[in-house]
DNA sequence: AGGTATACGTACCGATCGGTAACATTGTCA
DNA sequence: TGACAATGTTACCGATCGGTACGTATACCT
């Protein structure tokens, strides 16, 4: 009576690998209060894990942490892919409909910024597993904007597209600073005037 | 021999007071590496001096970060107004020159950013001493920069000062993340873009 | 010289940090 | 049934965390 209905895979019966339920909580506590704020201790008791179970499914917590990012990075190219697939050859839509997500999201009551921003602040230090993961993603980040305002026909892409990534950055960090009503909601509005002013030159 | 010179009152002669060296040692290091990743022993061991003097000049680590705050602020708003005070009557050519010291800042080998983004990114939870102080800095600059732009005569002051506050910000960001030759080095040309969009309207 | 206040140092606190050793328990598959 | 892989349990490690009780030195004023 036990063979006979394995209509579902054991591996879909399966409740959530003791690492994945680990990284969902990591994820969650690590992007609201920070890395260095949240201790290993916790990070098991909410995922109701053991302390071995983590370290047998990472390394370390700095590995731990470079895993949250590597999956925040996917999630963050997703979302960019998304604006950028619904206005196809035509960037600066994109763009504007990157930044109106961006500042929308800015206004949200929890919004706690970019993830990678953040862990970059909290760890300065070179070659730290997750400012590695960040900086990676920091320079993807400008090397598409570059060529999307190269695309665009910008005499100077190449300050347009880094003028668009201070102005992102500074709505992530604005975001967190002010809450709703702060300067980020606005990021959509300033990027359109920047790209404006850089075509007509 | 004794009483006939104090020509110099005995303050003055005396060796810095242990709380000024501590919060000498702590600016450096808080700035440098961020406020959680150091110790209040690493400071005293840095400051020569001993833990009770640390906690006799300061009721907490988190008082010793707000003071460090403190003492940024003071030094921030003395370099904003030095550029301000370098071309009275012209607030574009105020924000021309105080962007372009930050973005020339932002160049330097041991650059990390604003020390009052850092600690808003450090500590999330609101009403934490260190937040605080980051918090009234950066809505008072809102508040200049909206006036400077209002100033210039821009259709949008709002939308312009808060257009310069996330250029200003993602500088900051930018700077540390990306060292020399990154984005931030363009903020004031981008900076200066954008004022020139927000006119002509 | 003596009193007094201020500044400093030694030694220590409990709690938490990231991380591990050793072993018991479970479910799966052959 | 028996082997295997994954997880849980318990207890522990040395280091560091922020913070303090308490005694000692120094400088000044009378």
């Amino acid at each position: 009576m036990k063979s006979i209905e394995p209509t579902i895979k054991a591996d879909e019966v399966t409740p959530p690998r003791a690492g994945e339920k680990i990284l969902r909580v990591a994820r969650d506590l690590f992007y609201r209060q920070g890395i260095r704020a949240i201790g290993v201790d916790e990070i098991v008791r909410r995922a109701g894990v053991t302390k071995p179970s983590l370290y047998r499914s990472f390394p370390s917590k700095d590995e731990l942490a470079a895993s949250y990012l590597r999956q925040y990075d996917l999630e963050f190219w997703a979302r960019f892919d998304e604006a950028v697939a619904a206005h196809p050859g035509d960037p600066r839509a994109q763009i504007a409909a990157f930044l109106t997500r961006i500042g929308k999201r800015t206004q949200k009551p929890d919004y706690r910024g970019c993830g990678m921003t953040n862990a970059a602040v909290e760890y300065p230090e070179h070659g730290h597993p997750a400012r590695v993961v960040s900086e990676a993603n920091k320079q993807e980040l400008r090397r598409r904007l570059r060529a999307m305002a190269a695309a665009m026909g910008a005499g100077d892409a190449d300050t347009l597209g880094d003028g668009l990534l201070l102005l992102i950055e500074g709505a992530y960090i604005s975001g967190q600073l002010f809450g709703a009503g702060g300067p980020a909601k606005s990021v959509a509005r300033n990027a359109d005037l920047l790209i404006e002013a850089s075509l007509q030159k």
